[in-house]
DNA sequence: CCCGTATATTACCCATGGGTAAGAAAAAGT
DNA sequence: ACTTTTTCTTACCCATGGGTAATATACGGG
């Protein structure tokens, strides 16, 4: 991910130099810091004149890429969702059981958890949207969610999974998970890996019908050299 | 807008009829007013006006009971938040392992979180409260979360549960458990208690060290371990 | 160097909504 | 009754902040 420098500005508008990057990379721009500031404080505490400061521009400058507070509160969403999308449909494609997969689905979104972009995903009030993105929005919610029940149901078919309801399941794990959005910080004790493996192994070896052996044994942290990140 | 939830009208102001109710009365009334509002359309979405309006009144009104509208939401918040104490204390007193405790107090917590009172605790949002009272937010918060690592180290020291880091447990509980408080609705298909009991058993199960019987836990003893761990 | 386009700024509009002032209308006290 | 206190209403204030208009500045091509 991107090295944001902490409280510095990557604003392409430096003060009285060159300003001349490329359009999309100035949107871009804005959206990170609007994640940032939406963040930390709350959209609605948040003015666009707070995002242009940050920006070393006005407010109307906005308007150059964006036509309103919601839209740019959407592109932020958007960004997060993406990812997503695509860890989703990578895992889909993949191979393994549906424990496997699981598994992978729940690493995946644990560390997407731990990211700017991540949170906002549960973080951000789709009712601050409008009606048509609310509807974007509860799509993107409905997918994830079917994901979950779907590879919980196929264990149980395919035995990989203990009988459970699917449903039910789904939500206790997806809360765990999207519970991450709230309480990681990135200078805490834990590597944004580390929790994602501890939560992909946690929540499923409550699941795993047989004792799961596949990769980490019942003790956590013994075989699993997992220290800082790779990647 | 709407007219009135035709079963929901338990305001004390009647159009033209006896408003002669007591004064605590009508203050809860309007927090009851208030919280249901602020849960279905999100607090900086709901005006005084809503609010009052709800209750067959008008705004100044509201402020004989309340000097400001963050001090509704924190009032709403603590009626939620008084209930948790109460049960926190209750489980606290009574009798049971670290593993019992636990489940008891997943059982109660999920039941409340299917509550208006309680899904505000996961629901609103600090940051619209004065610093003091979010002090006293984040009082309760670490209370809770004590709470849950409590249960735990206790449960992985007096042996009723599987080792585990308490710190990283407690979150993947807790958000499982305050998720409920945004998918949960009344008239779906499952009741309060039997989503609290089916996620007391299911989150649980896997950390048991003993296969779980269902009733009779694997061992009654008579632990009553120290409890001073730390305060 | 000039002109068209993209981008940014200054100055403004105005709906919203929390909050208050002053006084009417009930309750309560005497 | 009539006075006092509490409760509620009408009418207002005004800071905030999203959004716009008019205009200025930079940039790229001829």
């Amino acid at each position: 991910m991107d090295a944001q420098s902490p409280e510095t500005n990557p604003s392409p508008w430096m003060p009285f130099e060159s300003r001349r990057r490329a359009r999309d990379e100035k949107r871009e721009a804005v959206l990170r810091t609007a994640v940032r500031l939406f963040l930390e404080q709350g959209y609605h505490r948040v003015t666009l004149n707070d995002v242009a400061e940050r920006l070393n521009i006005t407010k109307p400058a906005l308007y150059n890429y964006f036509r309103s507070k919601d839209e740019i509160l959407f592109e932020c969403w958007a960004l997060g969702q993406e990812i997503v999308d695509e860890f989703i449909a990578a895992i889909d494609k993949g191979g393994g059981n549906a424990l496997a997969k699981l598994r992978k689905l729940i690493q995946a979104y644990a560390e997407q958890m731990t990211t700017d972009s991540g949170a906002s995903l549960v973080r951000f009030d789709a009712r601050d949207l409008t009606a048509e993105n609310q509807k974007i929005v509860r799509a993107a919610k409905k997918r994830i969610d079917r994901t979950f029940r779907k590879y919980l149901a196929d264990g149980v078919a395919d035995g990989s999974i203990k009988p459970c309801d699917p449903k039910l399941t789904a939500f206790a794990i997806a809360g765990s998970l999207n519970w991450i959005g709230h309480w990681y910080q990135r200078d805490g004790a834990w590597s944004a890996e580390a929790v994602a493996s501890r939560f992909a192994a946690q929540l499923t070896e409550g699941l795993a019908k047989a004792p799961a052996s596949k990769r980490g044994p019942a003790t956590p942290k013994k075989s699993r050299p997992a220290k800082g990140g790779r990647k």
